[in-house]
DNA sequence: TTGGCCTATGTTACTCTATAACCTTTCGTA
DNA sequence: TACGAAAGGTTATAGAGTAACATAGGCCAA
């Protein structure tokens, strides 16, 4: 394996909950928008893991939590609210969502999605959104908005597929 | 503009029509499945043009074509089939689909989507799935699949939205 | 500090997308 | 012609997302 990927490798995922959120609370108060504590909430459901999560699956997540019914407007406002802000990331092959480690920069939507133990990392590589924007330029296409969704197997998964679940 | 897709282009559609549906004719008579008369219909209602179809447009259709009621199951399983068969891609961004023009060549799903004329144009870059599985490697992940989709505007409706939707 | 406005959330009902399960028909082959 | 497999029909239901309207909460100006 060239690099291993934090989302892939074990490591200390309290800290990417904790950056995400302080990253999260900075940028929101940087733009005067209001992070609140439901979109707190959802955001730290979110971060989780590294696996995308679905709308549903947060309602129950959330239900669970506050003790009471959450109806799906509730949730999915909250995630347009995230999406806007960059904080999420939306997986259309998974109709899912998962947290967005540099919020900060603009960027595109790449990811690498494991079909085995369902974590989507997100990839960092400018060049590659350049070389797509190229491409599309050549059809005299502008471009808004990439959404590069790679399924595969991730490096843990390739190489012993009961371990990499657990992570 | 540095070259024009047929599917941003004024053109004989007709011509994509036989030539789609020629082409699934052959593929499938080489690979010993059944182009069943459902499933070439439902070919060449999604070939009807450039845009993506979502499945319960291709139901109505249906409906509308044999005078009687289609259920979701008919149309998702001929859709299955000719996915199967890559004579069709699947557009997450749109739950929708859309004929493929080379079934007979193994490629990525690459698109282009306009989101003023809803056309779709499919890329036909190796050097550019060779790079994504480049990146991905990178990460030690293998690749399996690969979606971009890249939503924006295509030539027409870059120059001159009002002209571009009656394509 | 109160009133009014804007934003956020709650609630109900609904649309759109997709699949499960089971039955009937059709097709190719023995 | 009879049989088994594949395709299609039917009903019901799961899963994902939104419309429309009511209520609550924060913010600011008078
Ligand atoms: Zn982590
Ligand atoms: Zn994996
Ligand atoms: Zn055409
Ligand atoms: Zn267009």
């Amino acid at each position: 394996m060239e690099y291993a990927p934090i989302a892939c490798s074990h490591h200390d995922h309290n800290h990417c909950i904790s950056d995400a959120l302080e990253a999260a609370r900075q940028l929101c108060l940087g733009r005067g928008v209001r992070l609140t504590d439901l979109r707190l909430q959802v955001l730290e459901l979110i971060w989780q893991n590294h696996k995308p999560l679905g709308a549903y699956t947060l309602m129950e997540m959330l239900a669970r939590a506050n003790t009471r019914r959450v109806a799906p407007p509730t949730v999915y406002r909250a995630l347009d609210f995230l999406l806007e802000q960059g904080l999420i990331h939306r997986i259309n092959l998974l109709n899912a969502f998962i947290g967005c480690p540099s919020p900060n920069i603009k960027h595109q939507s790449h990811f690498l999605i494991c079909h085995a133990c369902g974590i989507a990392i997100e990839l960092d590589q400018p060049e590659l959104s350049q070389k797509i924007i190229g491409v599309a330029q050549e059809a005299g296409f502008r471009v808004e908005k990439q959404s590069l969704e790679v399924s595969g197997l991730c490096a843990n998964c390739a190489s012993d597929p009961a371990v990499s679940t657990s992570i």
